[in-house]
DNA sequence: GTTAAACTAAACAGCA
DNA sequence: GTGCTGTTTAGTTTAA
């Protein structure tokens, strides 16, 4: 049994079976919602199927949902405001006149329904101030955005009890009436029947008792499909990071309390608008153990947040020192292994030794003597230039990172020396190149990168770099020397509120004025600086919840990746590109360490035709993606050091 | 295997 | 009494 609330449609049949008419509004659906008794539950319910939702005690729930109903329960739906009236037990009190009504039983229930059918009247008129028509929540709005979610549980137990108490409704299908009174539309009575054909089956105290649980605002769980796709991975950002940009774009010189925090990050942000309450508890926890964060002022009931700076930058500082000595070690490491190879007497078919590199080498000198002094000032500005262009880009663990390194280096290498054959030209022609042209090798070394990063990072099934998390509607890290200049990247952001277009200066407190020493952040200290993050594996499983009804997961934990570095989301994109068809290759082998040495022995083997197709311009045709960026981003690298570090990537994909 | 960083969850208390 | 806010503790996950 239940009451359907719509439009009434002069010649539509199917609005025939309508119980109350809501007017003629056409924001109003034909059948917008039905009330019902579930025994499940032991509890009414509302469910709403119109397609622009209803207000329930001033929020907004979207059509498909389906929530409890408690006494004085406010709904509306389209201009149509009512209330949800529940009777007590022997008697029922008019809400209006106050009155007592004499409580219905199931089989008075089959009369009122039918009285009541030749009786309605449309309601309507009874508009007070517009209230919208549900559009997209705002996060900007308090109240009126609220949306109503229930929970996986919930709902599941919901879709549960409907199923069990199919029948039992079926038996109290004979209960349901209505009746409006003035603004005030009045269930009065089908409630009455409704609980009067409840009685029969369940006790009606003890669903009153469950629905004298305040009506909680549950947030929207929202399916994968109704999420824009750039909004369902998580932000490749820490929560200090977030924070601190949520702070500088949004906060203002008072500062900002937290929930216009929790705004300003669903605007930034709008994965956290779509995902599942939790984040809210990390915030603060971020905001209480954080020293970049000072409570500035005291406001109702909690305190006016501000973004030291100067403390923040500190640490970012600190945190750039680490990555770039992390970048170091790996590159060390590639180099060893290079001077290893380089040492290595002859290797059995493809190396042979008059095609050494270093022909000139001398033999009286240690591990890397046996190169010329050229050829070693070649390979150190290669690994140079390497490190540098491995510090705009996204990177992985030390082993893969210097697998990628190795492997580059070998490609640019093989592709030099292809091209220099291809050019009849003679001898090492890495030095020559580099010495008449270094910037088409950084082109060449950008090229290999890329290709290089794909292969191995699909050799060892690692998520490609393509999967850059959907940016922030509004840029919070910028490769930018200029530290505040944030909202170069802003893009507009369809369904999801944008960004207040307040002032984008940086509110801070300067340490001084904060009385803070510079010390080191503390271990508990969240991330600081934005950089590229790695792709890491969810700490929790996409759906821990055994009801798969949630879409979006919550936010998972990231781990920031200690080889990257700035514009996290420029790179992915680059890296995104469709993976090109890959250079000059070894055969995969299972030892990498193998392959890395074969990828140099091929390269560095001059005589040796390793790359059939190996063709300098199409090379860098292919696997140029970022050249561009990379060249832009030079001065950046070297002249600023404040620049932002993200935080990482982890980002848990709704699927 | 250990440690550090970041994340997550939740208990708890104060306050409006 | 309730919900929000801020603090604190404990446990997990990942990378180094
Ligand atoms: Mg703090």
């Amino acid at each position: 049994m239940q009451i359907l609330l719509g439009r009434l449609v002069e010649g539509d049949t199917s609005t025939d079976s309508l119980d109350i008419h809501l007017g003629q509004q056409k924001a109003i659906s034909r059948r917008h919602a039905k009330i019902f008794y579930n025994f499940g539950n032991q509890r009414f319910e509302l469910s709403v199927v119109g397609r622009n939702g209803a207000f329930v005690d001033d929020m907004f729930v979207e059509n498909g949902v389906t929530l409890p109903l408690k006494d004085k329960t406010r709904i509306q739906i389209g201009e149509t405001r009512f209330m949800f009236i529940l009777p007590t037990d022997e008697t029922v009190t008019d809400s209006k006149n106050g009155k007592q009504i004499k409580p219905i039983n199931p089989s008075d229930a089959v009369s009122l329904k039918t009285s009541f059918s030749n009786n309605h009247a449309t309601s309507s008129g009874s508009s007070r101030e517009g209230s919208s028509t549900p559009q997209h929540p705002k996060v900007n709005d308090n109240k009126s955005s609220t949306v109503l979610k229930l929970g996986d549980d919930f709902v599941n137990e919901l879709r549960a009890n409907a199923e069990a108490s199919v029948v039992k409704r079926e038996e109290a299908a004979a209960a349901a009436a209505a009746a409006r009174n003035g603004n005030q539309v009045s269930l009065m009575d089908g409630v009455n029947a409704l609980s009067a054909a409840g009685r029969a089956q369940q006790s009606l105290q003890s669903a009153k008792d469950k629905l004298k649980k305040p009506l909680k605002a549950v947030k929207k769980v929202y399916k994968p499909e109704e999420i824009p796709e750039e909004y369902r991975t998580k932000p490749n950002f820490s929560y200090s990071t977030l924070i601190a940009e949520c702070l500088r774009q949004k906060g203002t010189e008072r500062g900002m309390s937290l929930s216009e925090i929790y705004k300003g990050i669903q605007e930034l942000y709008p994965y956290y608008y779509y995902c599942p309450d939790g984040w809210q508890s990390s915030v603060r926890h971020n905001l209480s153990l954080n020293k970049s964060f000072r409570k500035v002022c005291k406001e109702g009931k909690g305190w006016l947040w501000g973004l030291d700076e100067e403390y923040f930058a500190e640490k970012e500082r600190l945190k750039r020192k680490q990555i770039e000595l992390a970048n170091i070690k790996a590159t060390q490491h590639l180099q060893t292994l290079s001077q290893q190879f380089q040492q290595q007497p002859a290797r059995p078919e493809s190396y042979s030794s008059s095609t050494s590199p270093a022909p000139e080498s001398n033999s009286s000198e240690s591990s890397n003597s046996k190169l010329s002094g050229d050829t070693k000032k070649a390979l150190s500005y290669l690994q140079q230039e390497l490190i540098r262009l491995t510090k705009d880009r996204k990177m992985y663990d030390k082993e893969t990172t210097t697998q990628i390194l190795t492997q580059a280096l070998a490609m640019t290498i093989a592709q030099v020396n292809q091209a220099a054959k291809n050019a009849g030209i003679q001898g090492f022609p890495l030095v020559t190149l580099i010495d008449k042209n270094p910037a088409h090798i950084t082109k060449i070394l950008s090229a290999a990168l890329n290709a290089a990063t794909i292969q191995v990072t699909k050799k060892k099934g690692l998520p490609p770099p393509s999967n850059s998390p959907a940016p922030p509607v509004s840029k919070p890290v910028e490769p930018a020397p200029t530290r505040s200049n944030i909202q170069q990247f802003a893009r507009p952001s369809p369904p999801v509120p944008k960004p207040l277009a307040t002032s984008g200066s940086i509110k801070s407190i300067s340490s001084a004025q904060a009385g803070i020493a510079s010390t080191s952040p503390g271990p508990s200290s969240s991330s600081p600086i934005p950089s590229i993050r790695k792709p890491q594996y969810y700490g929790k499983p996409l759906s821990v919840a055994p009801s798969s009804s949630r879409s979006i997961n919550k936010p998972v934990q990231q781990k920031q990746s200690q080889y990257d570095n700035e514009s996290i989301q420029l790179q992915f994109q680059k890296f995104s590109q469709p993976t090109p068809p890959v250079a000059p290759v070894a055969k995969p082998k299972s030892d990498l360490e193998d392959l890395d040495m074969k990828l140099m022995l091929d390269s560095m083997d001059h005589d040796k035709d390793t790359s059939k197709e190996l063709d300098l311009d199409k090379f860098l045709a292919q696997h140029s993606g970022e050249v561009e960026l990379d060249s832009k981003k030079r001065p950046l690298d070297s002249s600023d050091s404040t620049k932002d570090q993200e935080p990482d990537p982890k980002s848990s994909k709704i699927e």
